[in-house]
DNA sequence: TCCATAAATTTTGCATACAAAATATAACGG
DNA sequence: CCGTTATATTTTGTATGCAAAATTTATGGA
């Protein structure tokens, strides 16, 4: 089997080369691709719980641990304990988080159309339709 | 913008949810994804240089030495001095390495029937295509 | 030959990913 | 109230991924 025919080698090397692309718009907020989707996915669902956001970002709570652990100090969210479950932690952006993240809206949505700038609009839609159905 | 509507979001979503299940059918072989890339890269051009399988596999060459340091005393593959350059590095399978990677060729081959069953012929060559041109 | 520049590879530092173990707390049955 | 089990989160260990620096060797020109 060749590998431009494998779709595990064809997903990686698309993602890698999207987080490559979306690295180079998010340089000048000093932000990384993950960041900008849980800042984002947080703007939403303001004040969810960790495994909330988790599931909102699709990402493993292991992983989120880490990517909240490098933007709290950066000051654009809080953790706060929730008050009946002392095992849960809350997300707040903060007054700079709600700003950063009005920025990476519009600025994800130039990237996306910069990124599928080659493909027509069906193209994209199929596209998008066939990523969501994996 | 929403995330599911985000082309980064959606490629890196697929490609993690790719990977995990590509891992698990490696897991008897105790490979991972890119390792399983990189071997079956490497079957079809054996003995090329370190920066030639870097291209093949689209893997940085930075990420690649660690792959290789890891795959070499695996016993799947061996680094050979360039007689020419002594800058180059040649990589051969071993005869171990050859023998995994016609398994792997087989097993990748079902894990992708497997990961895309759900889509027609006709969907699969598209999302191919689509993503190629990424 | 000597130097400057280029090329191949490795190293370093940091940020995901994720499985598995650890920690802390809830909730439930007896 | 106690012990068991379940849940939320963090920690640990390993493997990518990649930019930037470092290392080694080639190569071209003065």
């Amino acid at each position: 089997m060749r590998l431009d025919n494998c779709i595990f080698y064809l997903l990686s090397r698309s993602a890698r080369s999207g987080a490559r692309f979306y690295k180079k718009q998010l340089e000048e907020l000093g932000l990384t691709p993950v960041q900008s989707i849980v800042l984002q996915a947080l703007a939403v669902q303001d004040g969810c719980t960790t495994s909330q956001l988790g599931k909102a970002a699709e990402l493993d709570n292991a992983t989120l641990t880490g990517v909240l652990d490098r933007l709290c100090p950066a000051g654009y969210l809080e953790r706060k304990a929730s008050p009946e479950d002392r095992r849960t932690q809350h997300i707040f952006l903060t007054k700079q988080g709600q700003e950063v993240s009005e920025i990476l809206d519009s600025l994800t949505e130039d990237a996306n159309a910069r990124f599928l700038a080659e493909l027509s609009d069906r193209e994209k839609d199929d596209l998008k339709a066939l990523l969501t159905r994996l």
